[in-house]
DNA sequence: ATACATGCAAAGTCTTTGCAGGATG
DNA sequence: CATCCTGCAAAGACTTTGCATGTAT
């Protein structure tokens, strides 16, 4: 478990306070800095790290744009504009509604990237031999 | 229309014979370099970029991974190995598939990310703004 | 008390840019 | 022959790291 630090509570009220804007690691820290200069860049940049590792805190996957984050957690898309960037949430379809989403977001929809994650099969046995199964 | 430079020719069988590897321009450009050393880095990132926009190169977008490049240009997904990094190709589903996609990568799927690229509205006004119409 | 987190500054990675000379259509 | 492309090297953005010191549990 992370230690509760006054640097990480000043990190996730500072990206709380972007909600919206799925900053970067740069801009939280800008945020941060504006008010406590003594908090380093380094700082912000592995609390971040660490929190969206351990999902207190969404990493945002965009096309052509990775490194931002989201203090929403549940379960949303994400829409960047092409010509500059700005990023948007898109909510999940449900309950009446047609189609996986609603766009919401004022942004005209041109493309939809669709991609996985998961482990390869080398990965996968090489995991299964260390656990010893 | 791109000129027909050597250097561009290279590239493109390059990128070609690493399909399925879906490397990064640095990737690409040590291949190029093994065997033409005088080809510059700088070289092999623009016409992989220029490519890329202008469709005859597919740029791939991953989770937490940017910047790779894909010599097929059909519609087809991508996975990604959370441990090793590792890309693969996944087919598209149709005719006879249950799903929208086909998971013959051999990966186990942990997750799926879905995100959106268009344009804001207030490019989309600046836009018309700017066709006069 | 002890192990972990932080600050600082330096290094690292990947990518882009300016410019002079060379190649293409 | 005008334009676009290339090579080179430097700059640039963003992120990570090592280490001594400070701090939470």
């Amino acid at each position: 478990m992370q230690r509760n630090t006054s640097q990480r509570k000043l990190v996730l009220d500072a990206l709380a306070s972007l909600e919206g804007e799925h900053p970067g690691a740069e801009r939280v820290y800008e945020r941060v800095h504006a008010d406590h200069p003594t908090v380093s860049k380094a700082t912000v940049y592995r609390i971040l790290k660490d929190e969206a590792a351990s999902g207190r805190v969404l990493g945002v996957d965009l096309p052509r744009d990775i490194g931002r984050f989201d203090s929403r957690t549940d379960g949303h898309y994400h829409i960047r504009c092409r010509i500059c960037g700005k990023v948007a949430d898109i909510e999940r379809g449900c309950c009446g509604t047609d189609g996986l989403f609603v766009n919401n977001s004022g942004y005209e929809i041109e493309d939809v990237m669709i991609a996985f994650s998961g482990v390869c099969a080398e990965c996968a046995a090489a995991e299964r031999g260390r656990t010893g199964a």
